[in-house]
DNA sequence: TCTGGGGTCCTCAGACGA
DNA sequence: TCTGTCGTCTGAGGACCC
């Protein structure tokens, strides 16, 4: 029973969230190795069935490693409206335990159920209703951890997963308490590299002090750590080895950045399909962040080579847009800057600086002819008849379809005019 | 064999104004 | 007037997360 007064903070992990939608829809896949994630050469995994995990396939995996570790396995490409559309559902019914619910990602949220105690009881048995809630409601299964600090939840709910090994699949606790006053007993023969926010670089770093558990990490003094990764890191992972997490659970966070990025089929070689490609990308970019009514400062383009170099351009612009042809020839003059001799693997836009817009007073770029009337009439066509439906001019010619019979581009070559008309 | 896409946060260097 | 310092902003890159 957790103590009167000690804060309650739950962890709620969806098993293997991808795969378990799509089975939801396609149930005559239970039992089979099942991957979700990129199918092209270039693809890699974003999940995998418990049974596919059993052959080595994880996440972040090359799709074709995975394909030739377990070729019985059903590949699918992933439908990211689907998994939304039931993540808001689940996130629903956290919202009916307390308003504290902080969504971490699709598939994972914080609880904080300190205040929901008088009402509905014991932490624990809390964590257990809702496990059985999300089973009963949606058919899905997910973990628990329940602790007095955010990240302790969060290495509990990892903890009480399933496992999946050459031998099978072996269920795992459902939900693990790490009681208070216990936090240190669980949290220090850890490995290293089991906090959040030790990557491989950090592991490397701190296995060279010596490192090899999280009580190791505990026992150095502070100085030390911070010597080796960084005054903020070090801190930061300092007080967690010893258990100490003050962050909050906080709701409704905003957006600070919106973007976009693909990595093509084969590099791209023609500079002019690249400006297209850049075009296509600001359009989804501004689209997304008009139908949030928000407005960005800093448009940033990244290109990735032939050679798997990456490298970003940013600028900061004078005052926050929403307006597609301010933010596309930001994006053209940055790319401008750029060597693309080297093909172009991945092209990338994004905004960041993003926020409400404030009332301030019109500039002459906003005031361009038609630009505002243009950029509401695309984001009312498209509403109406979907994201297809209408693109800029400047995105004909790529590989997207121009209709039948069209020629790639009837209105010649494009130039950089920054007035980009709807079509 | 080939390494995604969506993000957040941190570090460092340089510019700039008080 | 010159110089050093400090805080802040910007841009680039990197580490990390799911």
């Amino acid at each position: 029973v957790w103590p009167e007064g000690a804060r309650a903070v739950l962890h709620v992990d969806m098993d293997a969230f991808f795969v378990a939608v799509e089975l939801l829809d396609r149930p005559e896949l239970r039992g089979q190795p099942v991957v979700v994630g990129g199918t092209g050469p270039r693809g890699v995994v974003a999940a995998a069935s418990y049974e596919a995990r059993a052959f080595g396939v994880h996440s972040a995996l090359p799709s074709a490693v995975a394909r030739r570790r377990c070729p019985q396995a059903v590949f699918l490409s992933g439908r990211h409206e689907r998994y939304r559309e039931v993540s808001a559902r689940v996130m629903a019914l956290f919202a009916e335990v307390t308003p504290l619910v902080e969504p971490l990602s699709l598939d994972e949220a914080f609880l904080d159920v300190t205040g929901a105690r008088r009402l509905l009881g014991d932490p624990v048995a809390i964590a257990h209703r809702i496990r059985e809630r999300v089973q009963t409601t949606e058919g899905l299964s997910c973990c628990v951890g329940v602790a007095t600090v955010k990240f302790l939840a969060k290495l509990a709910s990892a903890a009480a997963k399933p496992r999946a090994d050459g031998s099978g699949v072996h269920p795992g606790h459902g939900v693990l308490p790490v009681p208070p006053g216990g936090e240190l007993d669980f949290l220090h023969p850890l490995p290293i590299g089991r906090l959040w926010g030790v990557g491989p670089v950090t592991l490397e770093r701190l296995s060279g002090l010596g490192v090899r558990t999280v009580g190791d990490l505990a026992a150095l003094p502070v100085t030390v750590v911070t010597g080796r990764v960084g005054e903020a890191s070090g801190r930061h992972l300092h007080a967690l080895a010893n258990g100490i997490d003050p962050r909050a659970v906080v709701p409704d966070e905003p957006a600070r950045s919106i973007g976009h990025e693909e990595t093509f089929p084969s590099d791209l070689t023609d500079p002019q399909r690249v400006a297209t490609e850049l075009a296509r990308l600001s359009d989804a970019v501004v689209s997304r962040l008009r139908a949030g009514g928000l407005v960005g400062r800093t448009v940033t383009v990244k290109l990735r080579d032939g050679a798997f170099h990456t490298v970003t351009r940013s600028t900061t612009l004078d005052r926050a847009t929403d307006a597609r042809p301010v933010v596309l020839a930001a994006a053209r003059s940055l790319l401008a800057g750029l060597d693309l001799s080297g093909g172009v693997r991945l092209l990338g836009v994004s905004l960041s600086n993003v926020g409400p817009p404030v009332d301030e007073q019109l500039s002459f770029d906003d005031l361009a002819p038609g630009a505002i009337a243009a950029d509401e009439a695309l984001d009312l066509i498209r509403a109406r008849f979907g994201d297809d439906a209408i693109g800029l001019a400047s995105t004909l010619g790529g590989h997207r379809s121009v209709g039948p019979g069209g020629s790639p581009n009837p209105w010649g070559p494009d130039e950089p005019t920054g007035d980009e008309g709807a079509r």
